[in-house]
DNA sequence: CCAGTAGTGTGATGTTTATCACATTTAACG
DNA sequence: CGTTAAATGTGATAAACATCACACTACTGG
């Protein structure tokens, strides 16, 4: 009957542990990626994380719905996402993953204050650390390393970009799979395969027929 | 006799106005571009010009040559310029087309002082303003204003990227010409059709057989 | 002005890839 | 733990598009 209790103590003390210390980690991580551009105080850290809101989704859950309002850009802490845009035909085209320590959004939606074209939701369960638009202008302008890390972080974006349509016109679509498995090692097991192929621009029973020769 | 002899200064003088006017248009189109964004003082403007570098080229000059140093962002007073890259099967993949009021560098090359991948040709006599990676990094520092522009101007083009990248992966060949159209009316008749259809990803001969059905 | 080059149109043919259909395997979850 | 859904493999067929080949026009530079 006691120890029944102090067990259940210790479960409920494990659980407060857990998330302390999983909260440290998303933290860090975060912390990790801004200093690897620009180096912050503890201070100043603590600051930028005032601007940031903690959130925790399941898997199929939206973060960001099209024709819906979408004013946060998301840091994932933890878990695996995926922006996509629906056409027409009603066909999803992937246009990004984001896992552990990247940041994923409906960019237009986002800096415009526009309704989102975009769909974001979790192919895992998820936790994000959001930035509103409004919040992450007022961070730029409180504490002015920070406009110089976002700075970077989207020109590295766009070269980025710039890569993915070279390879989109100059490339086959299994030279393109072949890069993406050189490029995400870890993500080819972590994303259904049709999902990968939609990433791809490519269908999914063609990608099924690659790796199979 | 003495006629003939005005006749001459009067040109020379036109050449030297002429000059002065274009020089004058030129910043007048960069102040513009800039204003758009952030408000500068005459005085600002001007020392934002002294991170410049203005340049003449002809049709068909390089500006920017695969495997070698790229160190400059150019800005387009006049003329025509394409970015493209060559593949191993030595065919070539325009990036992007940069007309008056436009950017047009190797990014990657530019922001990581790497060497070039990409090339960058004139398809017109063109006049640039050019601002090496080093400048720019220093009139970020001296004139926090221009940091936000850039940011602006990094972000508004990765979102034409993304776009970019949805329409090559759910648009038809057809269906991205007419969008090109659309977006740019006044490029169709100032570029080669062949030209086009290498920035659609697409060969010549279809997009030739597009327009007449 | 005229020779050579660049730009464009168009047919015939082959390749790549999408689409539809169905079978099989694996995972999710009450 | 068993039922439903998700994920994957594979064949047959069709569509989109590239490639090769050649003809024709327009432009450009000496």
């Amino acid at each position: 009957m006691c120890s029944l209790f102090y067990l259940k103590l210790y479960g409920v003390f494990l659980q407060l542990i857990n998330q302390d210390i999983l909260k440290v980690m998303m933290r860090s991580l975060l912390r990790g990626q801004i200093e690897a551009i620009v180096k912050l105080t503890d201070e100043e850290f603590q600051f930028v994380l005032t601007h940031f809101e903690t959130s925790i989704y399941k898997k199929h859950q939206y973060v960001v719905q099209a024709n819906h309002l979408a004013p946060n850009d998301h840091f994932v802490a933890k878990g695996l996402l995926r922006s996509f845009s629906i056409d027409e035909a009603g066909k999803e085209h992937i246009l990004q993953f984001a896992m552990e320590d990247w940041w994923i959004s409906d960019p237009q939606a986002y800096h415009n204050r526009m309704h989102a074209t975009l769909n974001i939701d979790c192919l895992e369960d998820s936790e994000i650390m959001s930035i509103s638009i409004d919040n992450r202008e007022k961070l730029c302008r409180e504490l002015n390393k920070m406009e110089y890390f976002f700075l970077k972080k989207t020109t590295a974006g766009y070269i980025a970009l710039q890569q993915r349509i070279l390879s989109l016109m100059s490339q086959k679509s299994d030279e393109r799979y072949v890069q993406f498995v050189q490029l995400y090692p870890n993500l080819i097991d972590r994303i259904p395969k049709a999902l990968i192929a939609s990433y791809l621009g490519i269908s999914r029973e063609t990608l099924s027929r690659m790796s199979n020769q």
